[in-house]
DNA sequence: CATGAATGAGTGTTCATTCAT
DNA sequence: GATGAATGAACACTCATTCAT
């Protein structure tokens, strides 16, 4: 048990130094020398610094997905935007409250570098497969668009919600309930009715 | 002029190689090996690996404003959506036609990295003032919603499309033109109207 | 007592290990591991690695006097030849018998390597002194010829005999009697007779 | 070529280094600091600590042919015995002459060692093809015993003077032309006349 | 006594950068 | 200007040994 508490405050050393400086830049002296402990020590709980990387991105999603998740009798009780929005506020509040592992996240890239790939790639594909999920509901609902294109919705609100948190971490210390209400708002409005009014939409229609 | 082609060729060989590795796993080696060139000689036109990869970005850079910028005439012609239409469908083509770049993007990340930061914020900074520029100009001309928040939009702009642009490149060889156009169109059609039915948002407003 | 059975274990064991892998390559966790012990009860019962090693040594040493010792009546019952035979063979079935001891012998090399000369060299010493006893004895007796020179024919008898043995282990698993009785007249042929046809020899002592 | 000069300055240094320390025990940073190079150099040279020891052996296999060698008119001119003598004592003037080479060999161990086995091996394997060559050559001139067994004469051949290049390395500071021949007389006794005295044999033999 | 988690000095190797030619 | 051999600071990782439990 112990050495499960001593396991988790290695990761959470690690995420900060992550966070802090990118995996390149990053060495494994520094995630010992935040964690206070041995070199060899962290060669005990993992078997390399990829692996420490690996570990640190697959309890960050367990816990994303924790934080995100909505009970089956929740869904009944709320209408499907307002479901839609409440997916799209924990995410935020999760972003916010786990800015290292957001930090992480954009310093790394989504990219397809080799070593990394497998890593990013595999929780980018998790992110992609719940919010997925969502849509195809919504469609099932008969709530969505017919001519929406869910893939493509997928990597917008993907890509736009990171970009965001990403912009939120830089300007803002950390983000009050009102603000994160204030951001989710902004937020919903651009996927609810678009950003054009209503009569250059009929304009352009014609 | 030689050394000016020189330079281009460096530049053009760099561009192939971080694209393929990223930044960091990507050595001053490869490129050199790429570029036919003498170890030394990367060094008699940049200071040093950073600043080569500065140095291609700002070109890129130079490239992206030359694609996507538009004229003044052109813009009368176009109605307000269309023009819109036009910017995004450039953005991509652009990106498509330089997927080096994009993956260069996506792969160093947009993070803040201490070393990189000021190289890739740099170009980000730069994309979003001219789209940012062009919601403005939307503005202006009482075209956007007045309840949209151009600095959430333009993010969720820039996250959506890098993130299509991603798959894009995963996933197909090359776009032609068609299929550039269906992109353009289904990646429109969330911003004009937004993803639900009119009769999902109408229940949600009242 | 129960003490030096353990003893006698992790020695059994660590033996296995060195001479399977080699006094470098063979890792005290490699060790516990075989031996199903703690990492610290090995320190309980030996200084370091090197004395492990040591240890090992003097033990098979001890059995080795044994196993090739003969009695003093024994002695006199046999021919010089016979006695010399016996020694050999004697020597060989040890060598087969504990193919491990042998495998570390030669793995670790008779060098005079800083930290494992004086283990390997104590050893050797032994072994020499061992051989030169019986060969002076022999000068004693008036058996071996005049112009012989003790130091180097021990020399030749311990690289032969050890030589032999490498390739034997190497290629036979394990040797029966009939087949140590065959090596031994084989080996004992070269020393008995030399190599050489007897015209040759008259040839070139003219 | 001066590269290769400095290959072949590196290569000295090493052989120095590891005669002194062995393997295991020599550092490339001792190679290095004794080449008087940076620690960089090595690796343009070599690709890893093991290549560069696989080079060494390489390198003294090449010189311990051409030292041992013999022309074609040499060994006409030469009885059988005195050809043999010949190779004999090249062999001791080489490990003489290259005594940091026979302190490596000693050291590092004949061995099977995984990782030094195909190195210290293949040495090992064309000193062996060498002497079964000449061993050959003897029996088809119809010089050697018929009931000489190939194989573990070239066995004790090896081992033999192996150790005794052994003991003259740990007794004397180098041998001059006078010892080289006391050396090689004595060594040649052995295999010419066996050890023992003739009336000896003859009582062993009925 | 036995244990095994913790340790850190010590290694091989990499790769951006320099500078003599 | 062009080159590439030389460099060494930097880094991941190992493994014998210790010591609190």
């Amino acid at each position: 048990m112990k050495a499960e508490l001593r396991r988790q405050h290695i990761l959470d050393c690690a995420k900060q130094v992550f966070a802090e400086k990118g995996y390149y830049e990053a060495y494994v002296e520094d995630v010992i020398k935040v964690a206070h402990i041995g070199k060899g020590t962290i060669y005990e709980y993992f078997r390399n610094k990829e692996d420490l990387f690996l570990s640190l991105l697959i309890r960050s999603l367990e816990e994303w997905k924790r934080t995100v998740s909505i009970s089956h009798q929740d869904i009944k009780s709320l209408d499907p935007i307002s479901y839609f929005r409440y997916r799209i506020k924990r995410t935020i509040i999760f972003l916010n409250n786990d800015r290292q592992l957001t930090s992480i996240l954009l310093k790394t890239g989504f990219g397809f570098n080799p070593h990394i790939q497998k890593l990013i790639g595999e929780f980018e594909k998790n992110l992609r497969t719940h919010i997925l999920y969502d849509l195809r509901l919504g469609k099932r609902l008969n709530i969505l668009r017919n001519d929406i294109d869910l893939q493509m919705t997928t990597s917008i609100l993907i890509g736009g919600i990171l970009m965001i948190a990403y912009h939120a971490i830089l300007t803002v210390p950390n983000l009050n309930e009102m603000e994160i209400d204030d951001l989710t708002d902004k937020f919903m409005k651009i996927f609810i009715k678009g950003m054009f009014k209503p009569e250059i939409i009929d304009q352009y229609d014609k």
